[in-house]
DNA sequence: AAATAGAAGTTAACAGTGTTAACTTCTCCC
DNA sequence: GGGAGAAGTTAACACTGTTAACTTCTATTT
């Protein structure tokens, strides 16, 4: 026990990575700087990584679990427009509350910069997130709360927005006065249900 | 005159930039092939460009104005509401006919990348765009038939969802099939302008 | 016409990048 | 004790953006 705290040298590895883009981006990122934090040499990250897609991709996917965690908070909720509501709102949260992490998953255009690993890992996600919202959607039309329709083109208009909105907030391109963004956000989230509701 | 076409090497050299980008992404060019594409020597480059920030940012413009020239379109009609609705159909004609332009615009986050000449460039042209829209959503609210309130909170709920559902279009993450994007397109346009007639 | 200034090009080089190959070192299991 | 395999090392390769020093050409000025 003569370690720190890290149970393992891939998690220092990619908790290391981690910390360097959340703080420096993607061009702050090197197997080098990785390495030296880690008190290793660059080459040592390859005997747990094929190559920096995939530490990066590593990296990333802790923020994949911290959105996750944001979004599941929904489904505690007893009712299915409680469930839609909360789903909208912990959205916005994870956005704001994580800009950095919600700019290298849902705006970072992975395949030009030749990260394939971390393009699959987001279309996963983005999946998986679009399929939540679908059946969310879906058990309020069963409830009669919102009009009839195909949930999937339903659930692609309110990503759409949502993500659309969220995008521009955590770019800064609304501003940055908080009062102005939640005004923004409650605008934004009545515009969803009012649409819904026929 | 036993020049080929282009006028002069600043020209060529943001061209070739451009046509390397369109077809292998930013990680794609380099100053070297930019330079072997021109039959010109690396260095030469920095004759013309500060540095690469600068050359990607003027290989950039050019879809800028593509860009813009797609939107402009919205200006030639007659009425405020046909300005608007253009106005948005314009936008993802450009984002379906143009994907490579429009993730190296909105879908890039420069920041994280470096590339601050870039930045600059895409957060002038966003502001802009927002401009024309809250203009035109601006002229339907005074001509009657869109909902009173604040035009900048408006504007920007409308930018968001359209950006957001173009977004999505161009990554492929609502498929590929036109018929459905399509109607996907056609149900947005509808439920924002249901969204702004109160 | 000769001289000179400046732009546009060159090569060589530096520091940094991801990655591979070959070699060591350590630990665990038979 | 001996072998296997994982985890580490250094040296090296082929790239990257960029700088410095040098040439070369063109155009203006005296």
């Amino acid at each position: 026990m003569t370690e720190p705290q890290p149970e393992n040298k891939k998690q220092e590895l990619a908790q290391a990575a981690r910390d360097l883009l959340l703080e420096a981006g993607l061009s702050g990122l090197s197997m080098r700087k990785v390495a030296d934090v880690c008190g290793v040499s660059a080459t040592a990250i390859y005997r747990h990584y094929e190559d920096k897609d995939e530490l990066v991709a590593q990296a990333v996917l802790e923020g994949f679990r911290v959105f996750g965690s944001y979004l599941m908070d929904a489904l505690e909720e007893r009712t299915p427009i409680r469930r839609f509501r909360v789903l909208g709102r912990r959205y916005f949260d994870f956005a704001m509350e994580n800009p950095a992490d919600y700019r290298l998953i849902f705006m970072t255009d992975c395949r030009a910069l030749g990260m394939t690993r971390l393009d699959e890992l987001s279309r996963r996600e983005i999946s998986g997130t679009f399929q939540l919202l679908q059946d969310r959607i879906g058990e309020c039309q069963r409830a009669g709360i919102f009009t009839k329709g195909d949930p999937r083109s339903l659930a692609a208009s309110v990503w759409a927005s949502t993500h659309g909105l969220s995008s521009l907030l955590v770019m800064g391109s609304l501003g940055e006065n908080p009062g102005e963004i939640e005004s923004l956000i409650k605008l934004h989230l009545n515009l969803i249900e009012r649409g819904l509701k026929g």
